[in-house]
RNA sequence: CGCGGGGUGGAGCAGUCGGUAGCUCGUCGGGCUCAUAACCCGGAGGCCGCAGGUUCAAGUCCUGCCCCCGCAACCA
């Protein structure tokens, strides 16, 4: 019987269409997919869509539809683009399909009865405009991120999950399956930040919002975010808590591999696994944290038109192209770059000239030579030889990368076999061999080891170029084959098969000129209806009584003393006078002054504000300071004139 | 001294147990003409981050320093 092979890329969340940077995951786990299929084994791929949440809930209101609705449309987009791309999921779950929320509530029924789940309060900083909490590092200026106005400590009514009950056992189990997060080094992340020093437990609902999974004993909360995506990978292949799970799920959990963005590493390695074990299911074996793809020159974004989508890219360069581009481009560790020149320059010097050409020479020569149809003649020279080993030795060195996830070494490992037949007909030269005809059936022989190669080359590119390699099959007149049998040189017919007669260019060569023309129509299609570059101030604030101004007790307060805040990006540790006392005060203006700068001036201190403890020292209030709204300008706050420290400002 | 990764020809990377520094792209020159101005060969270009040390021998091992990047902690 085959071995179940079960993968899964992370659900996308359904608040907008997604860049080739999103795209990547999903073309990164299909070849994956593919590849294990390739491998004999019987593979079972999901994907799909995180559909609830606030964002999406405000993103419909603006819109004037419902969340569902909202969600259909994008989720229609994703799932184009993954169908574009040759996403060959086998099922594409949806947070909003009725066996994931049924699935779903049952589930945190079972972890609420069982003691890990229980009521208590969340909080944090609350912005009333957006309706949400923040914690103090989201926070710009100590103000809400999104809109800019003043956060205020609130607590909300919450459903949390003891987190910390489970610790032990998953760092137990991270030390002992080696292979549980790749890459490793991202092992020592999740070890040194969060599991060693301790979990604090997760909030699982929310009751702000009311766009998601509703928890039916207590239907005012709704489940978040994490409990309800990342249980995706159960329920969308039939796991029912506290019943009879299905064939399926009996069959295929644990997941033998997670294909996830590093960003969420710390989701599927520690709550992810958590969760399991308090559902007493076994983990999945492999979560493999990718790395980025980024625009060379920086992140994308709207407003400067740089974004990629896939449907243009494909647009623009084909599917296949695209796929060879982000899966050769990606680094195992670093995060990959991808600008249209060294995209052109890529598809170019491999696809069109290192394999296209090839194809079209051999298939060329085949016809021109042999009328179509080369046999093997047995006629062979010693330069034979290291193409044959180049060619029958790949599937080892591609195993072996794609075993590590290094996508981009198994293409390479490929190409090297397209790289050497292209030196090999340089070494035979068939041009010559063709114009004595008693060397007829040696020039057979080299244009059949030739087809062969092609022949292997291109059934190993399936997998990651599958458009391609069947083009490829086709153009040489033969089918796929097995994966065992491209360790043998010569199953290609002897007799010959009759190759295309025209050979199709696989991938034509691009005038850079010409494609970055169409680029910057896109780009300009792109910036149109972005929004001006000059951020706005943030609105002013509600109005208050003279009374709660009265409460704030500002001072006037000299920096006799400054430096530093070890091991912090931005803090400054100031030590101020105000006549009668001194204190220390904390403030994050690193990036704009040098403590040398500070020592002697007059600040403007917020003298009875709460302390607290930043990166290990106490600050005793608050400097204040002036900024733009993107905090590129900054600068404290003086007197006009020289003032005795300690006076109050009002 | 929070944890981890990394600094190698113009770009991106490889370099296992210390022993002539390699690959892809670009660039320059040559060759070839089957082919998509493609293909093949060759050259130029490196104080292998800096400074010490161990060794017959260091990109590789040790020590110190500088810089970059993840993660974490923080703009009160």
């Amino acid at each position: 019987m085959k071995q179940k092979y079960y993968i899964t890329t992370a659900i996308p969340y359904a608040s907008g269409k997604p860049h080739i940077g999103n795209t990547y995951e999903a073309i990164l786990a299909d070849s994956i997919a593919r590849w294990k299929r390739y491998e004999g084994y019987d593979v079972y791929f999901q994907t799909g869509t995180d559909e609830h949440g606030q964002k999406i809930e405000t993103k419909a209101k603006n819109a004037g539809v419902t969340p569902k609705e909202y969600a259909d449309g994008v989720v229609g987009e994703i799932r184009r683009l993954w169908d574009l791309v040759g996403t060959s999921y086998d099922r594409f779950i949806r947070t909003t399909d009725d066996d994931h929320v049924q699935a779903v509530q049952k589930i945190f029924q079972y972890l609420y009865d069982k003691g890990d789940i229980y009521k208590g309060a969340y909080e944090g900083l609350y912005c009333v405009e957006c309706e949400s909490f923040f914690t103090p590092s989201q926070l710009v200026n100590g103000k809400c991120p999104d809109c800019g106005r003043d956060v205020q400590p609130a607590r909300e009514e919450a459903y949390f999950f003891k987190m910390s009950k489970y610790a032990d056992r998953l760092i137990d189990y991270i030390n002992t399956h080696p292979d549980f997060i790749k890459p490793v080094s991202r092992k020592n992340e999740m070890m040194n930040n969060f599991l060693l020093p301790g979990l604090r437990d997760l909030c699982v609902s929310r009751t702000s919002f009311s766009w998601g999974i509703p928890v039916d004993f207590d239907p005012k909360h709704v489940v978040y975010v994490w409990l309800d995506a990342l249980v995706n990978y159960i329920t969308g292949i039939g796991y029912n808590c506290g019943g009879e799970s299905s064939e399926l799920f009996k069959k295929l959990w644990p997941a033998d591999l997670h294909v996830i963005g590093k960003d969420i590493i710390r989701f599927h390695t520690i709550y992810w696994p958590i969760f399991l074990m308090a559902l007493d299911l076994p983990l999945p074996k492999t979560v493999f944290g990718h790395p980025w793809l980024l625009q060379g020159d920086g992140k994308m974004s709207k407003s400067k038109g740089n974004v990629m989508y896939a449907d243009d890219l494909c647009d623009l360069f084909g599917v296949d192209a695209v796929r060879y581009f982000v899966l050769h481009e990606m680094p195992y560790d670093n995060d990959g770059s991808i600008t249209w020149d060294v995209l052109i320059e890529r598809l170019n010097a491999d696809l069109a000239n290192t394999l296209g050409n090839l194809v079209n020479r051999t298939v060329a020569m085949s016809n021109k030579y042999f009328g179509g149809a080369v046999r093997r003649t047995d006629v062979t020279e010693p330069v034979d030889d290291e193409l044959k080993l180049a060619a029958t030795t790949a599937l080892p060195r591609v195993q072996k990368a794609m075993d590590e996830f290094r996508i981009a070494d198994a293409l390479n490992e490929i190409f090297n076999i397209f790289r050497r037949s292209n030196k090999y007909i340089d070494e035979t030269a068939p041009w010559v061999l063709a114009k004595d005809p008693e060397k007829a059936d040696r020039l057979s022989e080299v244009l059949y080891n030739l087809i062969e190669s092609i022949s292997i080359g291109a059934n190993l590119l399936a997998p990651f170029l599958p458009k391609t390699a069947e083009k490829i099959l086709h153009e040489i007149g033969t089918e796929p084959r097995t994966m065992n049998s491209l360790m043998t040189f010569g199953v290609y017919p002897e007799a010959g098969n009759k190759v295309a007669e025209k050979p199709e260019i696989l991938f034509a060569r691009l005038d850079p000129k010409a494609v970055m023309a169409e680029v910057e129509a896109l780009k300009a299609k792109q910036q149109k209806p972005a929004e001006p570059e000059t951020p706005e101030l943030p609105a002013i604030k509600d109005e208050i009584t003279y009374d709660d101004f009265a409460k704030l007790d500002l001072r006037l307060a000299k920096v006799v003393a400054c430096e530093e805040v070890k091991r912090s990006k931005k803090l400054l540790k100031l030590t101020v006078s105000l006549g009668n006392e001194e204190r220390t005060v904390v403030s994050g203006i690193k990036s704009w002054y040098k403590p040398e700068d500070l020592v002697g001036k007059t600040v403007v201190l917020v003298a009875n504000l709460k302390p607290v403890t930043l990166c290990g020292v106490e600050s005793h209030g608050m400097i204040l300071c002036a900024s733009d709204p993107e905090d590129k300008e900054l600068a404290f706050v003086t007197p006009a004139k020289t003032l005795t420290p300690g006076w109050v400002v009002r």
